[in-house]
RNA sequence: GGUGGGGUGGCCGAGUGGCUAAUGGCAGCAGACUGUAAAUCUGCCGGGUUAACGCCCUACGAAGGUUCGAAUCCUUCCCCCACCA
């Protein structure tokens, strides 16, 4: 099959715009996504201590996981006997699967790029494993995703011109070969599958429209990756990027701004044209303590919760803000209790899931531009609400 | 009563003449985390003062002694543990 073949499968329905920020409905074989959202990691087929039923109940629509880590373990082989990812971990909503191109820069020890592809030497048991993009686009087919990302190459934000560009036009490279892989399977896939290219480019603007036209030319692509953002760069220059690539895709295709974020980039990311968001932040930081609110973040360990009634956040309505004082949380991850591990990730997911809806609401009414306003300085004000 | 072992900073526990305000670990107090090698990592952690360097004080059961110098050696005492009686 091509990536053109199934293109009632993957519409992106436009709802509104309002400048750079849209509403939208993205269309996948396993449901519809509403636009912008937060997507959650699993990166090991699960979301890190949630229960797709838990997935489900927070409104979470689309989730992740990650085809390096998959083929390490089980096997890609080994879920697509179960049916899948889908059936394997029981999560029928749509799930996106990443290429292992950001591994090439999380595991930059353990690996050696070349043009063919990545050696890496696995994390788990050192053994050596052969990553190129038709080995790779073999893998996302094996387990069955919906949307499935290009191999690529990530360097780390700060990289200099010269490295930002080898790596940008080698990730071009490698997606022609994505999709030449993908032409030459012997069957199609037992649903469609959509294959997102990655814009890359670092932080410099010119390799950035260059990437973006370049792809754009390329093919009828169902959807945009925005990739190497929140990599090490600051913020500001993540920001600038978005603004350049906004400018260079087109308008009536879903942007997913991978590896992002932090809530008030997810905020940013809107108002420059995102529509998908995902990050690791949420489950990540919530099994270390830290917890988003509209006021900023707190750190459930502080001593001063000690004897807090208040839920995490007054105004959350999540499972674990309905139910237990910050008291009874910080208690939970003092005594090392995994029951805390759990509530405050649910609690953080619930958070981005939330803010994303709270965007798409404000975007259809058009009060996206005071909305984000009003948000944003709220956030980073800080009045963290304390005991 | 005898013999042997031991008493170190909130706890456990190294150290056996100067590099020791004293290794580690725990607890405590903070911080970080962005397509997950993460329920991880980093910093602080006797008191006073300092922006910091530093300076001063107190400290290795107690008291005394040897020494230029002691948690480390000697003496006496107190307490704990084991075994013997």
């Amino acid at each position: 099959m091509s990536v053109t073949e199934h293109v009632s499968d993957f519409t992106f329905e436009l709802e509104r715009e309002i400048g750079s920020a849209r509403a939208a409905r993205f269309h996948t074989p396993h449901g519809v996504v509403e636009t912008p959202a937060f997507m959650a990691v699993g990166t090991l087929a699960t979301v890190k201590s949630l229960d797709p039923r838990d997935l489900r109940e927070i409104g979470c629509q689309m989730i992740l996981s990650n085809a390096y880590h998959l083929h390490l373990r089980p096997g890609d082989e080994l879920i697509r006997d179960f049916g899948g990812l889908h059936e394997f971990m029981r999560w029928d909503g749509p799930i996106l699967t990443d290429s292992g191109g950001f591994q090439v820069f999380s595991l930059e020890g353990l690996r050696t790029v070349s043009e063919d592809g990545v050696e890496f030497r696995s994390h788990l048991d050192g053994s050596t494993h052969v990553f190129t993009p038709e080995t790779v686009m073999q893998i996302e087919r094996n387990l069955g995703a919906d949307v499935i990302m290009q191999f690529d190459h990530v360097i780390p934000g700060q990289s200099e011109e010269s490295v930002a560009r080898d790596a940008s036009e080698r990730s071009i490279r490698w997606l022609a070969r994505c999709v030449a892989a993908i032409d030459k399977m012997d069957a199609p896939a037992t649903k469609p599958q959509a294959l997102f290219p990655i814009v890359q480019g670092g932080i410099h603007a010119s390799l950035r429209r260059e990437a973006a036209r370049a792809i754009r030319q390329s093919g009828d692509w169902r959807g945009f990756g925005i990739g190497g953002l929140s990599v090490g760069e600051a913020k500001p220059d993540m920001y600038r990027i978005l603004e350049v690539v906004d400018a260079e895709l087109p308008r009536d295709k879903p942007r997913y701004l991978m590896g992002v974020g932090f809530p008030e980039d997810l905020v940013e990311g809107v108002m420059r044209g995102v529509d998908l968001f995902d990050c690791v932040a949420p489950t990540r930081m919530g099994r270390n303590g830290a917890v988003f609110t509209n006021d900023g973040r707190l750190n459930i360990k502080r001593a001063e919760f000690r004897t807090d009634r208040r839920p995490l956040d007054e105004e959350c309505d999540c499972a674990a803000c309905s139910r237990f004082s910050r008291a009874y949380l910080r208690h939970l991850f003092v005594a090392d209790e995994m029951l805390g591990l759990r509530l405050l990730s649910l609690h953080n997911v619930h958070f981005l899931v939330r803010l994303m809806r709270s965007a798409r609401s404000a975007i259809q009414d058009g009060t996206i531009d005071a909305w984000s306003r009003d948000w944003l300085a709220r956030y980073h004000s800080r009045k963290v609400p304390t005991a």
